[in-house]
DNA sequence: AATAAAATGAAAAATATTTTCAAAAATCTA
DNA sequence: TAGATTTTTGAAAATATTTTTCATTTTATT
C-alpha cells in the first residue's frame, strides 16, 4: 500500500542474500543519512562490497545506486516526520510560531501516512457492503469524535439520505433501542472505550445491529463489539487529547469509505453529485 | 515557510546569474525529471556548462550536484501530488480501490501543503489577538463548513469556555443581533459566499463585531466583511464539492490557530490541559 | 565428498562531478 | 565612451563515483 523504498526492502527482506541483509540492516539503522553516502563509504560502513550494493539496487528494481539514493531521499521526506524533534509533543515555549506550524504540519501528514498504511481493502469492502445494504446508518461519536460522526453524515448525505446523525448520547441510545437488524451503526471513537458508547453497543448487539467502528485501537473494548474495525493512524498521547492530527486521519478514512461507497453505488453517486451541486449553487450568491 | 528546493530557487531567482536563470528555467520546466539526469545531460539540455551547474548548487547552499538531486527528489514527493494523474478528480471507474486511496491520500497531503504555504504568521497573530481578547467567540459555518465551526468550538473548548457554537443559521443571526462589540465571530466558509452568511455579516458589521474568516477565496464577498482572513488551501472543483481534502486543510488551520492561542495564553493552556484530560479520563472505562 | 549454482569482492573500466584557469561578458570609473 | 576592474563563463584537467568483469568463495544439491 505504498511505494516507499524502505517498505519495499522490508517486504523483500526474507528473499535477500546474506550481503543484502547486512546492507539492509545498515540502511535501516541509518535511514536518513545513507542517501548522502557515496557507494564506497556505504560499502565500508556496511561491510559489503560496492558490487553487492549495485546488485542490491538492481534487485529492488532500481536502475542503480544513484536511483536508490533518490528513492531514499523521497522516503526520507516521509520518515523524517516520525522524528521526535518534529512532533508536536515537542513544541516548546521557545518555538517560534512558524516552527509550531511546521511541526503541526508534519504531524498531520504523519497521521495521513499512518492511516493509509493501516487501510485494509477487505475491511473497507466489508464496511461498504454493510453501508450499502443498510436501511439506515446511524453516525455516532462522543466528545471530539462526535464531530467526525457529523462529518461522515454530512459527506454521505451528498449521495444518500439513509444516513442519520444524532449528537446526544441518550438520544443515540433511544434511537438504537428502536432500530432493527437492517440498520447499521457507524461509530467513531479514537480511544475505543467510553462508558456511553458501551451502553449503546450493548443494545445494538442485543438487536443484532451491525457496527462499524473507526478507532485507533484494534484491541479496545469497542473493537470487541464491532463487526468491522477501521483503523486510523497517529499515536496521540493522552496529553495531546483532542489534537486534530488524529482527526485528519479519520477524515481521510471517511473519504476512502465514501469513495468505496460511490464505487459500489454508481447510480447514487452520479445523480447525487449533480443534485447536491445544484442545491449548493442555490445557496451561493 | 518551507524547505522546498524549488521554492528556494524561486526566492533567489532575481539574484541568479544569466546561466543560473537559464538553468532554473529548465529545472522548473522539467522539475520531476531533472533529478535523474547526470550533470552532463543537464548541461547539454539546459545550455549551460557543467561548471555553472556546480556553482549554481553551491550558491543554493548545497554541497554539490548530488545534493541538489537529492533535494529535488524530496521536493518531487511534494510536487508529484500536484500532478493531475494523482488528483482525485481523475478517479475513474477503472481505478482499483487501492488506487483511489492513494489518490485521496495525495490530495489530502496537497491540501495540507497548500495551507501551510498560505499560512501568514501576521494574520494568525491578529486572529489570536481577537480571540484572546473577546468576551465570547461565536463559531459559525454553514453546510459542510458547519462541521468545521463545530470542530473549532470543540478544540478551543478544551482550553476556554468563551467559545460558542450554534448550528442553525437563524439562531446564529439571532445571537449576533444580541452580541456586543466585545464579541468575535469565527466564520468558516470554503466558498466565502452564501446568502445566510451575508445576512449575519451585515448584522455583525452594524454592531462592530469583529469577524475572522476561514476561506479558500481571498476575494470572496465574505472576505470583504472580515477583519482577518485566514486562507486554507486545496483547489476544490465544484464537482468535488464536499470533498474532505479541503477540510483537512481547515482542520490544520484550526490547530495552528489553537496553538497560537495557547502560546498567547499559557495559563489557560496548562490548567485546561489537565482539567480536560481529567474530564475525559472519567468518561473512559 | 563432488559438483553445480549462486553470491561475493577486488580491481579494471566506464561515468560522473568538481576544480582550475583562461577567455568572455558585464559593470564600473573617469 | 574607452579603459580598467570585477564577475561570469565554459573547456579541459583532475578527482571522485559507479558499474562491470571475472576469479574466488560460499552455499546448496546429489
Amino acid at each position: 500500500m505504498s511505494g516507499n523504498i524502505l517498505e519495499n526492502i522490508t517486504e523483500q527482506y526474507h528473499s535477500l542474500t546474506r550481503s543484502g541483509k547486512k546492507l539492509a540492516d545498515y540502511i535501516f539503522a541509518n535511514a536518513s543519512t545513507t542517501q548522502y553516502l557515496p557507494i564506497s563509504t556505504l560499502a565500508e560502513n556496511s561491510g559489503v562490497s560496492e558490487a553487492s550494493i549495485t546488485r542490491f539496487c538492481h534487485n529492488l528494481g532500481l536502475s542503480g545506486y544513484n536511483d536508490f539514493k533518490l528513492a531514499l531521499a523521497k522516503s526520507d521526506y516521509v520518515t523524517d516526520l516520525g522524528d521526535p524533534s518534529n512532533s508536536p509533543e515537542t513544541i516548546t515555549a521557545e518555538d517560534t510560531l512558524s516552527n509550531v506550524f511546521q511541526k503541526l504540519h508534519a504531524s498531520n501528514i504523519l497521521s495521513l501516512n499512518e492511516t493509509l498504511e493501516l487501510l485494509d481493502e477487505q475491511n473497507i469492502s466489508k464496511a461498504v457492503d454493510l453501508l450499502s445494504n443498510a436501511d439506515r446508518v446511524f453516525c455516532f461519536g462522543q466528545g471530539g469524535s462526535m464531530v467526525m460522526a457529523m462529518e461522515a453524515w454530512a459527506r454521505f448525505s451528498t449521495a444518500t439520505s439513509h444516513f442519520i446523525h444524532i449528537e446526544d448520547s441518550h438520544m443515540q441510545a433511544m434511537n438504537i433501542a428502536l432500530a432493527t437488524s437492517q440498520d447499521v451503526i457507524l461509530f467513531f471513537s479514537y480511544s475505543g472505550s467510553t462508558k456511553d458508547m458501551e451502553d449503546i453497543m450493548n443494545i445494538a448487539k442485543d438487536k443484532n445491529i451491525s457496527i462499524i467502528l473507526v478507532t485507533h485501537f484494534p484491541k479496545s473494548r469497542a473493537a470487541g463489539f464491532a463487526d468491522v474495525v477501521l483503523l486510523c493512524g497517529y499515536n496521540e498521547s493522552p496529553l495531546q487529547s483532542g489534537s486534530v492530527a488524529a482527526k485528519v486521519g479519520q477524515l481521510f478514512l471517511i473519504e476512502c469509505l465514501f469513495y468505496g461507497f460511490c464505487k459500489r453505488n454508481p447510480e447514487l453517486y452520479a445523480a447525487a453529485r449533480s443534485a447536491s451541486a445544484e442545491a449548493i449553487a442555490q445557496k451561493l450568491l
